[in-house]
DNA sequence: CCCCAGAATTGGGCTATACCATTTCGCCGA
DNA sequence: TCGGCGAAATGGTATAGCCCAATTCTGGGG
């Protein structure tokens, strides 16, 4: 192995990241992909690889004939499968749990038909109120199969779930959501602090591992007034 | 130039396509990159850049030292930049519009902001009742750069903008969306057919061509009782 | 002075090859 | 019979180079 661990792609992404960030203003016209190759020592290839991710992500566009330029600074980033806690990082609050519980029950029709698994077999059923700067902000549903989650998560529930899933080789890769605007029923109102009948959002979510085994189904329910939700679409 | 214009990576992903669609269940292993680069005369490289693609719209799943799979079948396509007349067709229903007004007037702060152009200059507003099968779904206020589209759009406010836009190579490449749960207020109410202070979603867009210009700011409204929004996340 | 044709430049697509990392599977020995 | 080890197969990363397509630059002619 060499002292340095990673490949020359991460090493050339990391150049340019650099120079978007703070060298390059939109538009600017980046160096070509030939003279990056020779100045790095890679191929044009690796070069063109690292550049396509970059398109993808949005941060660089391509004009045939013309060059590589920097794109226009994003408002919100990409969408991103990120946890709640991840999420609430990134918009710079400390994220939190409150009224945690958790108990093991018989996946019922609605879980167990989105896990893949019988109705009658057991889930890890976790109960939360998610908080951003101790505030109330979503009400979470979270189930989980029995087989992959053996014993009781505990303390780690205050964090994020999704990295304790990770510790079980179980980080999910994938996820559907579907997105409902919805008014608060009174009980579930009272938990998040605010009027009854209050505008929210209904986020149902089933997150699957890299084989695509289910690994998780959840229903939240976010206050609309604290919370909203941005991405950035590509078109092909 | 061949008698076949497309080159060998479209020939091999429409192979693939067929292949996922008719003969292989989910999980089924796909033909090794190998094999299929002798299969269609090309390069592994080619093959994997197919392969990539798939990989990164969901279709696909890859377990190196095994093999690459066929994904489950999703419930609701990748996230992409679709118009509401492609979204609608896509669920099976037929789009229309009701109560269509075009005017020009001045951008103002928040349109002209959005679009970075002067809040004094002049932007085509086009406001329309969004319809699926003749019913009314979405009340939409799309905010065009007057210099961008010259002339009456008329009856082409009927069908979608988008494609009336791409007719002017002015097809939108990104877009950035926040998307808020809201109630109706009355008026907004009666247009979409529904009690006041029903549940909805307030999308805020901002679409931008492949060089970044900012091509349109719409907000719509959409009806919670008839609209829920779909979308599968990936995580790099 | 302007315009246009052709050259140079740049990204797009592809081939052929090499070696590494991980997984799988069969064979061999205990 | 079972366990483990190693070879084989598979995807992951990278090289060097070719030609095409679109754009941009440049110099000569009107």
């Amino acid at each position: 192995m060499n002292e340095e661990a990673e490949g020359k792609s991460a090493r050339l992404r990391r150049h340019l990241l650099s120079l978007l960030g703070d060298e390059l203003a939109p538009h600017d016209r980046l160096p070509t992909e030939r003279s990056l190759a020779e100045e790095f020592g890679a191929s044009r290839l690796t070069v063109r690889l690292v550049l396509d991710q970059l398109e993808r992500e949005g941060r660089v566009y391509r004009v045939q004939g013309s060059g590589t330029f920097a794109s226009e600074p994003r408002i919100a980033k990409s969408v991103e499968l990120t946890s709640f806690s991840e999420d609430m990082r990134a918009r710079g609050l400390r994220p939190g749990s409150l009224a945690v519980t958790e108990e093991r029950i018989p996946a019922g029709a609605e879980v167990g038909y989105a896990l893949g698994i019988s109705p009658s077999a057991e889930v890890l059923h976790v109960r939360r109120v998610r908080t951003a700067d101790g505030e109330p902000i979503c009400l979470e549903h979270s189930y989980l199969p029995s087989a992959l989650v053996p014993g009781t998560l505990g303390e780690a529930l205050r964090g994020s779930l999704y990295e304790e899933l990770a510790g079980h080789g179980l980080a999910p890769r994938r996820a559907e959501q579907t997105i409902r605007a919805t008014v608060l029923d009174p009980a579930d109102a009272r938990e998040l602090r605010v009027a009854a009948f209050s505008p929210a959002f209904l986020v149902q979510r089933t997150a699957y591992d890299a084989r695509g085994r289910a690994v998780e189904r959840a229903l939240s329910l976010y206050r609309a007034d604290r919370y909203s939700y941005e991405l950035t679409i590509y078109r092909d």
